[in-house]
DNA sequence: ACAAAATCCGTGCACGTGCCCGAAACGTAA
DNA sequence: TTACGTTTCGGGCACGTGCACGGATTTTGT
């Protein structure tokens, strides 16, 4: 049961290279005060003996605190969503907080833009190894990469997307392709003669994200013969009466609307006004795994919900973070999370 | 940048108990040797701090080696479905192989109940701390855990359960959920004129998953009023002859056969069939993420795919032994994966 | 040629826990 | 009292790596 010498450690590669430990050490992490000879010699043994360093044993000898910085919107009693992605990052701050990593959290109001940018510079006051961010707006997300370009902070992105910001990693939808499987799933056993509405419910004009999800959606009925009409409708309140009001008006002028797809989370309003006016023959596609949209799920008024792990998109931003940190391992980059799809049915395996 | 004292560890423990940190070793490991007096106080102490073991250290000054058998059906031509789990075995093997556990693989041969047993046999020569098992046959399972009972040693069972055996852990689809939500898919855009065909293709008579997928799948059927007629048919052989021979067979008989459900990977074969035979009419569902099945996807054979992220439950499955093992951490059980749906549209995204 | 500086490198302690070994304290019997 | 076993406990080394400190050797400057 003793542990046999399963791999190799700075001793070995010392004594083979005729020099002490700390020599090794100071070629493993290039440190200056070694000689360019021994320096090679010593590269090639580790080479060869394909050395992996024992990270139990270093980060306990070192002393150093890994500290990352989260920032995301708060969790508003408007909606639940980003909880589930701090459950993941929560989750793997246990996982590795052991191992000398910390966090430190931000949370600003989605609907302020000047909250985000505030957290943005709190969080810039401290020196931090990494940042785990949910870029909600644009302008002040480029601000924030320059800075960390300039620190040589790494960051990753998660839920959406800014291109070109040499972020570290993107781990998210591929949002396109998420609006083209809503319009899979919209039209499977809609009729050719039905009209589709197309509802975008937010109140920051500045969301981006369902850009993206229309192209694809759009996308769909161009790639099939059969083109369904596409009804579009922007919600700038996302209160009940606000969006009521605003599809009644869409339903009297449209008769004949079969399904509904919903950009984001707040497809349990939408949901909610058809139930109240007993439109049973319409389809409902919206996002995410909320309570709110899970009843309606349950009780047949959505059809499936979209959903795309944020839990795990946490979790994983933290890891990734972490795997380069630490280990300085590579990062795949972008990383698509999966597009999943929820039913009655299957709901309540779901692990947001 | 220093490490501040985030927690005590067990110097402090033996500080406050005036006693040595070999003292509070032994009582944390429940040895003997301890006074009770001691004990009490000691423990105390210990739960006054919410001690949390450092587990880097505990891992690093430990020789113990922890060894976990792992009994897979081996990857045959004949499906790679069982790549996926031993994919998140390895990977989860990586994680923790730094930790001093260390695997002994063994794959049996799934059309071999021998081969099975066999491998068991061999198995339990070996002292092993704990199995990961994949429970193709009932009774040599059942034998399997009586021993593991007699030695104290855990297990547990992914892809498919057996229960009543004390296993440490289920980890995998409910079956009888995943056959009900398969109905669903298949019926979701059905006439309800239309007969379903429900197809088993197996060569183990003592395969006994699809008898949970078929009650899940018939039990749609009677929870709504839309009762289309189902159709049955048992194929023992795999080959595409017998197959295709049999199906065309029933869809002689049955001229109003709307759709098909596979109750595993073998749905390409159907689809094959259904391809050749030019019947683009009838909508197919089966299982699992093979090269194959998602290729008929591509093509619109198959409509929808269903998988429960067997890589993930060889990861899982592995890190639940580590838990309890390690760290002696309880497990849920049984704990359900969820019951994935793939279309051609999401399918690039998913991770097997 | 000699001191000063720069370069190169080894010794040894630390991280927090596991566990061996032996010492001290206690108990019992002659 | 002495002898001897048992119970209870502490000292100290080990795990593999990080790193401070200082010693040894070579190079540079005058």
């Amino acid at each position: 049961m003793e542990k046999e010498h399963t791999s190799y450690g700075v001793k070995e590669i010392a004594r083979r290279a005729n020099v002490s430990t700390a020599t090794v050490d100071r070629v493993l992490h290039n440190r200056t005060g070694v000689s360019e000879k021994t320096r090679i010699r010593i590269s090639e043994i580790i080479k060869e003996l394909d050395y992996q360093p024992n990270i139990l044993a270093s980060r306990l000898a070192s002393r150093k605190i890994i500290s990352l910085a989260i920032l995301l919107p708060g969790v508003s009693e408007e909606t639940d969503f980003w909880s589930a992605p701090l459950n993941g990052i929560r989750r793997a701050e246990s996982e590795i907080k052991q191992y000398g990593v910390q966090m430190k959290y931000f949370f600003y109001d989605i609907n302020d833009k000047n909250s985000f940018q505030e957290h943005i510079n709190q969080l810039l006051e401290l020196d931090v190894h990494g940042i785990l961010v949910a870029p909600s707006f644009i302008e002040e997300t480029s601000r924030l990469a320059a800075q960390c370009a300039k620190r040589k902070i790494p960051f990753i992105f998660i839920d959406s997307d800014v291109p070109d910001l040499q972020s570290l990693a993107y781990i998210g939808p591929h949002l396109y392709k998420s609006g083209y499987t809503g319009a899979k799933l919209l039209t499977y056993r809609l009729g050719s003669n039905k009209k589709v509405l197309f509802i975008n419910i937010s109140k920051e004009i500045e969301n981006f994200n369902y850009k993206e999800i229309e192209e694809g959606f759009r996308a769909y009925f161009q790639d099939r013969e059969q083109a369904n009409e596409i009804v579009r409708i922007d919600i700038r309140e996302t209160d009940y009466q606000s969006v009521a009001r605003h599809l009644t008006y869409v339903f009297h002028l449209n008769k004949d609307i079969g399904a509904a797809f919903v950009t984001n989370s707040r497809v349990h309003t939408v949901a909610s006004f058809l139930k109240n006016s007993h439109r049973t023959d319409v389809s409902l596609i919206g996002y995410d795994f909320l309570k709110e949209n899970v009843a309606y799920l349950e009780n047949n008024v959505i059809d499936f919900l979209i959903c795309h792990r944020p839990e795990d998109q946490g979790y994983r931003g933290v890891m990734a973070l972490y795997q380069t940190l630490v280990m300085n391992a590579a990062v795949t980059n972008p990383y698509y999370m999966p597009i999943d799809i929820i039913t009655k049915e299957n709901y309540e395996f779901y692990q947001n």
